[in-house]
DNA sequence: TGCCGATATATGGGTATCGGTATATACTGA
DNA sequence: TCAGTATATACCGATACCCATATATCGGCA
């Protein structure tokens, strides 16, 4: 409230959500497409109650949404309401779409993905 | 060193510099032109220890860069060697531009800018 | 040298964050 | 209803952060 002018939060409250590298990696990956959540375990081989974690910070800050199917959810970015905050999220996807074995990981996880699919890499 | 692919640190780091409300304000204050501390300390009305070292994480973060011209210390946005990350900081300049509000701020700032300028805005 | 303004750093308290482990919830199928 | 899988949350200790205050450093000038 002390600073009606210079104000930049919602660029802030997604920059802190961005902030992290395990957060980081799980947004380039959903730039390739929705994934579940043990997809994304799988990916980054961590350990299940980090990454749903991970994934609650980025859909509490609005970055990413999620869908039940079945046992499994789904999650993928979400877009932006504030035209900043879409920019940026532009932006780091064209980065990531850069990135070859990024690429190829997201394909591999794509071809498993689906119910009963869940224990693809372990 | 756990992650080869997957290594998105360079943003990262980026966004953990830009992850706090008054380090984005500083940064869409110099996305204007070039101040030194005691002008970005009126504009924010924040103590200036408290100025000091925010700006010493960002350019420990290597977003900002300084020179000194006697007793006053002058910071820069710096370009930044990673692409990824010169698009976002980019992206984030471009949206300061249409604050009118801040560029008004920026002006009255740079009218009083240089030596024995700095008791501007008390 | 000594003083002064500008800037940087040190210290301490309160709070937030991160990861691991354990546990809870949701859904499916028998 | 029970068992099993998928996901979420609670709790904990360690660490990192933010701020305010106090102090230190630096440059200019008398």
């Amino acid at each position: 409230m002390s600073h009606p002018k210079l104000e930049v939060s919602p660029v802030a409250r997604l920059f802190k959500a961005l902030s992290d590298q395990t957060r980081l990696r799980i947004v380039a990956l959903l730039s390739h497409g929705e994934l579940c959540v043990c997809h994304v375990q799988a990916a980054l081989k961590l350990p299940q109650p980090n990454v749903s974690r991970q994934l609650g910070i980025l859909r509490s800050a609005g970055l990413v949404e999620d869908r039940r199917e079945g046992s499994w959810v789904y999650y993928r970015l979400k877009p932006q309401a504030d035209s900043d905050c879409e920019r940026q999220i532009r932006g780091l996807v064209q980065g990531f779409a850069k990135d070859a074995a990024l690429g190829r990981e997201v394909e591999r996880l794509l071809k498993s993905k689906g119910p009963g699919k869940c224990e693809a890499g372990r």
